[in-house]
DNA sequence: CCCTACTCCATGGTTCGTAC
DNA sequence: GTACGAACCATGGAGTAGGG
């Protein structure tokens, strides 16, 4: 059956004709299709003066013409859409539209209309958007009369019809998707819980934003917008990943932001992927649960200062009625692995080596994830890192090494997927008791709410542990409080430091100037480099020293 | 390195309308 | 009926933000 026509109001400019803009379309497109003259030898620019650029005629785009009758439609439906939801937003003469569902509605052309309109002065539309999050503002020139009319379009309303199922189809599409990966009952209880969160302690978000040394614009409008998100509230999943991995605002939002929520504790886990990696280790080298029980029991008692831990595991295992053969075949270095991550100071060792003490603990986690379990690659050429654990860890890089031989993203993939697997049988658990608490994939974070009264670090690290053993493995956790004193401390430490990394400079800057001194051209390079932004200087305080660290791009 | 999300751009294949 | 090209659609790479 046939839709009746149906009167709308339709918007229009008053002294903009569809005609003209369609006319300065083509214009722009005969234009890109032109040979065009422009510096063909960007890729050898230099700082210095000795660039000569190259000018040359290349040949133009080969965009195809569109059609005029099928653009007048689009531009038809686009401007009345435009204004129109320009003068509904109450904050101010701009929107935005989800560019997937642009391309899907009016095809490939919706970025040669948006120029367009941009060239002509009709809208401005802004370079900045957050990826994933908020697509680019489009504004709309103030000082151009609109004018609306009651009257039936079949096209507008086509191309309406298809926005509004496109918009649907789209939010559908998000949740059913959820829902079905999550199932219901544990989708239910996790949406309730976000409905829970919030942000306690706006003012000091806002605060920290204002005095936070950002390490880009970029990175600040992103802070800004997870502030004005947690405004809005009534958050739901963003998305389940092909590992069960859920995101929301949480896994959205900068560290720092937990301390100005309404969280009770957290609890992490140490070392969390370098311990799932265990479960490939049991199962490659047949550890039986009887020997990982003895082990796991007796952690606490083996010292790994004075003697090696290989011999005193193989000893605790022999008097306790394991048989020698039974673990003959196991090399001493997994038996430390296991316990080095078992006891969670798995990262202490690498931390300690000289080679690594420039690099910031934080830099360390991410090289050696790069560099050994989730690289490309299967050598150790050129990689520091990796050389250095597969020294420490002969028989377990031999293990990372096998386990990506068919498909080299395979180990990432499955770490992800034991751990979204283990903190979803832990949030069902928690859920059962009617606890209100969300993960960060890592970690149980219980929200500080009356219903959480009985939710102790103790329960939670319990019902981990027990998660954990199901599958042969046991976590070192760490209980984290959340206070905006962190913060302030914090933003002291920032301020101290860079009042110390300036007055390192301003001597830089002195002996730049003393040409007798032996350290004169040193700094002056290094002076360059900080500011032309290639590196930087920060503390270590690891180490307690200043790090002069390049920035690769 | 892995994962998420999004934009922009290029490319190649399919569908559909129109001219002959 | 065939041929051609515009329009549409899907896909993948590069880039950027966040998390591990």
């Amino acid at each position: 059956m046939g839709k009746l026509p149906m009167k709308q109001l339709i918007y229009t400019f008053k002294d903009i004709s569809i005609d003209a803009i369609i006319e300065k379309h083509i214009e722009l497109l005969k234009n890109q299709n032109q040979p065009q003259w422009t510096i063909t030898n960007f890729d050898k620019v230099t700082c210095d003066s000795s660039f000569v650029a190259k000018i040359e005629t290349v040949e133009g785009a080969n965009k195809p013409l569109p059609k005029k009758q099928i653009l007048y439609k689009k531009y038809a439906f686009f401007i009345h859409r435009l204004i129109q939801r320009c003068k509904s937003n109450r904050e101010g003469n701009f929107t935005r539209f989800n560019s997937q569902i642009l391309q899907t509605v009016l095809g490939h052309v919706y970025i040669d209309m948006l120029k367009t309109l941009e060239t002509l002065g009709i809208i401005k539309v802004s370079s900045s958007y957050i990826p994933s999050i908020q697509a680019r503002l489009i504004e709309l020139n103030p000082n151009l009369p609109t004018v609306s009319e009651m009257k039936y379009s079949s096209y507008i309303e086509e191309y309406s019809d298809k926005m509004q199922q496109e918009l649907k189809k789209y939010e559908q599409i998000q949740i059913q998707k959820i829902k079905s990966e999550m199932g219901d009952k544990l989708y239910d209880n996790f949406t309730k819980s976000l409905k829970i969160l919030k942000l306690s302690h706006r003012e000091e978000a806002e605060d920290y934003r204002n005095r936070h040394h950002f390490i880009s614009l970029k990175s600040k409008e992103y802070f800004t917008y997870i502030i004005n998100e947690y405004d809005k509230g009534n958050f739901n999943i963003l998305s389940i990943d092909s590992n069960l991995r859920i995101y929301s605002i949480l896994t959205q939002s900068p560290r720092i932001f937990k301390n100005f929520l309404n969280i009770k504790f957290s609890i992490d886990i140490h070392n969390s992927h370098p311990l799932l990696f265990n479960k490939l280790i049991i199962e490659r080298y047949n550890i039986n649960d009887n020997i990982l029980h003895i082990l796991y029991n007796n952690l606490s008692n083996i010292d790994n200062s004075y003697c090696s831990v290989s011999k005193q595991v193989c000893n605790l295992l022999i008097n306790n009625g394991i048989r020698k053969e039974k673990i003959a075949n196991i090399p001493n270095d997994i038996w430390e692995y296991i316990y080095n991550t078992s006891k969670g100071i798995f990262w202490d060792d690498f931390t300690r080596l000289d080679e690594f003490k420039r690099l910031l603990r934080s830099d360390i986690k991410v090289t050696l994830f790069r560099e050994v379990f989730y690289s490309k690659t299967l050598t150790t050429k050129g990689k520091d890192f990796a050389k250095s654990f597969k020294k420490k860890y002969p028989s377990v890089y031999k293990l990372v090494k096998e386990s990506k031989r068919e498909d080299r993203t395979f180990l990432a993939n499955q770490m992800m997927r034991i751990e979204s697997d283990i903190f979803r049988s832990t949030l069902i658990k928690l859920y059962a008791k009617r606890f209100k608490v969300l993960t960060i994939h890592d970690a149980i974070v219980v929200l500080d709410t009356k219903v959480n009264d009985q939710c102790t670090p103790e329960l939670v690290q319990s019902i981990i542990e027990k998660e954990y053993q199901r599958v042969g493995l046991f976590p070192n956790v760490s209980v984290d409080y959340y206070s905006t004193e962190n913060v302030v401390k914090e933003l002291k430490q920032e301020e101290q430091d860079i009042k110390e990394i300036n007055q390192l400079i301003d001597s830089f800057e002195v002996i730049a100037k003393d040409e007798s001194h032996p350290r004169c051209q040193t700094c002056r390079d290094i002076i360059n480099e900080l500011e032309d932004g290639t590196s930087e200087i920060y503390i270590n305080h690891a180490t307690n020293e200043f790090v002069w660290h390049k920035i690769f791009n």
